[in-house]
DNA sequence: TATATTTACATAACCAGTTATGTAAATATG
DNA sequence: CATATTTACATAACTGGTTATGTAAATATA
């Protein structure tokens, strides 16, 4: 398959994307550690601002709003989120760390730092890839697969 | 989130191979196709040999046995796969194209060589990337994620 | 040749997202 | 000020993979 590099193009980033997230979760239970992949994004956000909504949380770490009403629902469960109600607006969630959060943020800190490592190893220092994912993602923004796709079926 | 390229990388990776993948369905269902997503990899193994064994497809475009079997399922209800037992071997699965895959194949192969343009035009026709992602699977195969963390986390 | 191991495929349970849709509260508009 | 629209969150159904495990057939070994 190796001569069909652009259409094996999708199928390989969601394989490297799916084994780094099952290391993810493999180290973590190795560790004992009660949290989840991708955790650390909500987390890091809440090193800028201590009270988040969903709605915040999904724009910022670019998961849909229902996606991230999972992880959080998650994070609430294991005790690392809490939430009240807002007072003016009845429909927010003001979202906080927990006490356990925050107690346990330094240690959690120390393997998502370990973790940054890999990831710097396996790309070998080579920041190229990030500026290639950014073009992509901007070309995808202007233009999706599909409309491009039909573009180029109907010129032939 | 801008600051942290290496802890939301693989995010970005699962992100970016989900929109080409939802994108695609979008496609195959307005171009009123019978396929899916992937099915195009299947496709072309069969360029090269005109019978494949489960196991066979697995190893070539590099998805689980489980994963293989769930597709070549649905391209048999489909109608597009047939499949008869190995004389020698009860176990094994002889994998052909019906006479309906055949007859839609070069109709299929245009939308596909479409998309193939799309990704082309999405990579800005830079070949970099695939250099980038070889090297980040073979550091992957050499030393997983996880491993790699925990000897980072051990070195402090 | 009986038994242990390996192989090929099948099934179950899971995973972390997605889209589509619904509901209730807040805001804008006629 | 009543109604229409928008917003924030919730839920359902689905996606295309994954790992773990099971089963039956074939092969290797004692």
């Amino acid at each position: 398959m190796e001569q069909y590099q652009y259409l094996t193009f999708t199928a390989r980033l969601k394989r490297i994307s799916d084994s780094l997230l099952y290391g993810a979760k493999d180290l973590y239970k190795t560790l004992n550690l009660e949290i989840e992949p991708n955790w650390h994004l909500v987390f890091l956000l809440f090193k800028e601002k201590n009270t988040l909504t969903i709605t915040e949380i999904a724009e910022n770490i670019k998961i849909s709003q229902p996606g991230v009403i999972k992880i959080v629902n998650k994070m609430k469960a294991k005790d690392y989120l809490k939430a009240e109600t807002d007072k003016r607006d009845h429909r927010i969630q003001l979202l906080k760390l927990t006490t356990k959060a925050k107690k346990e943020l330094p240690k959690l800190d120390k393997v998502w730092f370990a973790g940054e490592k890999t990831i710097k190893e396996l790309l070998d220092n080579n920041t190229d890839i990030f500026d290639q994912l950014d073009k992509i993602e901007n070309a995808i923004a202007e233009s999706n697969y599909k409309d491009r796709t039909l573009i180029h079926l109907k010129n032939g």
